[in-house]
DNA sequence: TCTGGGGTCCTAGGACCC
DNA sequence: TCTGGGGTCCTAGGACCC
């Protein structure tokens, strides 16, 4: 069994928590330290009741709730919130896992001896949080990851469900296939021109019908993703959260001018500006990385390019150079650029490529332990701890 | 005054090697 | 004179998520 918890109006309520002038009120916390200019980040309960929501832009959010709290979005602290209610929650699982900064994943069978049945276990847990943080937050249980991940969408705010067999289908009947974590708004399309608009049809659509149309990767997904038993296949394809975090995939920076500019030199600043956020962000977290990628973008159209080199880096200037290199072969790259960014990947840890330094110089030490030896006799340089049995120590 | 910034995964084709 | 197949790496682009 998966408990899975998702933070209610995350990073606005932990504003309402720090400065409790705000509480009470609609507060928007924009993704830069501009009132306009920027897009929503999260927006507090009593934003949403206007209609506010992530993702819609700051300027359009403040048209239809002129009077809310404006709140520059400060990462720094809901990581340091999110990192506190992680450690809290080890006290109910040994089996924690944290998958975005304000959602957390427990496994909970076997514990209902020590902390009660599945729904007790959640309200006491929705409970300790809110009096350790003053935090609300949506539960859902269910077998699987996927459907524990539906109910918290489906009963947010302060919710919480258990999902088992017996009210699966209850559940899922003519609900918006949009609700399922995956299906986003091109899937949602052509499933509908399937007939296919709620989760119980998606759910009594054939195998072969899914598979036929959006391959076995992904058609095989939405034929498992509102069941409750998996096959080996469908535990390796995300139905359930990852084990263990693997560490970043890429490191990227981007930037959103005010306006569309084909100044070189503008855009040149901007690159090498982005090529060191990025190189500090790599030194920081010990990688390094071979491939360099520059993404352009203008009001119309954008374009990715990107190279491998070689030898992996984290320096500045090299990212700099080598993004800069990608943009004068101008292949794909727009002229007018609106926003831009710069991206590190094939990341490789630090730890690695230090073991592999160390390697390399076990290997020439011996390379040149050998070379001593065949000039000058077998064992004349040896392991000192063999000296006492060295057949040339006369001693 | 008019849309952010951080990511992940998948697919498909080309180049190249054995 | 004519023709295979498996595997890896790389790139571009699309879709999705918070």
């Amino acid at each position: 069994m998966i408990l899975h918890i998702d933070m209610d109006a995350f990073f606005a309520s932990v504003e309402q928590q720090i400065n409790p002038a705000l509480r009470g009120k609609p507060v928007i916390v924009g993704s830069r330290d501009k009132k306009y200019h920027t897009v929503v980040a999260a927006a507090s309960y009593e934003a949403k009741a206007y209609g506010v929501h992530s993702g819609m832009s700051s300027y359009e959010a403040l048209k239809i709730c002129p009077h809310a709290e404006f709140v520059a979005c400060d990462t720094a602290k809901y990581t340091y919130v999110s990192r506190e209610i992680f450690s809290l929650l080890h006290n109910y699982s040994p089996y924690v896992e944290h998958s975005t900064i304000d959602e957390f994943d427990l496994k909970i069978d076997g514990l209902e001896p020590l902390f009660g049945a599945f729904l007790e276990q959640g309200k006491a847990i929705k409970k300790r949080i809110r009096e350790a943080f003053g935090l609300n937050c949506s539960v859902g249980i269910a077998p699987t990851w996927i459907l524990a991940k539906l109910g918290t969408k489906i009963r947010k705010p302060d919710g919480l469900i258990l999902i088992n067999d017996t009210n699966l289908d209850t559940i899922i009947k003519g609900l918006p296939i949009e609700k399922i974590c995956g299906i986003g708004p091109a899937l949602a399309a052509r499933l509908q021109t399937l007939g296919i608009f709620t989760c119980d049809q998606l759910k009594a659509a054939p195998e072969n019908i899914l598979t036929d149309n959006f391959g076995q990767s992904t058609g095989r997904w939405m034929y498992q993703v509102l069941r409750t038993e998996l096959s080996r296949f469908d535990l390796e394809n995300k139905v359930e959260p990852y084990t263990q975090n693997p560490g970043p995939k890429s490191i990227g920076h981007s930037y959103t001018l005010p306006r569309e500019t084909r100044d070189k030199n503008v855009i040149l600043a901007w690159l090498r500006m982005l090529s060191e956020m990025v190189a500090e962000r790599a030194r920081k977290g010990g990688w390094t990385g071979r491939t360099v990628s520059l993404w352009t973008s203008s009001k119309n159209e954008s374009s990715i390019r990107q190279k491998t080199y070689g030898l992996p880096t984290n320096d500045g200037w090299e990212i700099f150079t080598r993004s800069r290199a990608i943009l004068s072969q101008k292949k794909g790259i727009i002229s007018g650029v609106r926003a831009l960014g710069v991206s590190l990947s094939g990341l490789i840890s630090d730890c690695a490529l230090s073991l592999l330094t160390e390697q390399k110089k076990r290997e020439a030490l011996l390379c040149a332990m050998d070379q001593v030896n065949a000039r000058y006799g077998d064992w004349t340089l040896s392991p000192a701890v063999l000296s006492h049995i060295n057949p040339r120590n006369t001693n």
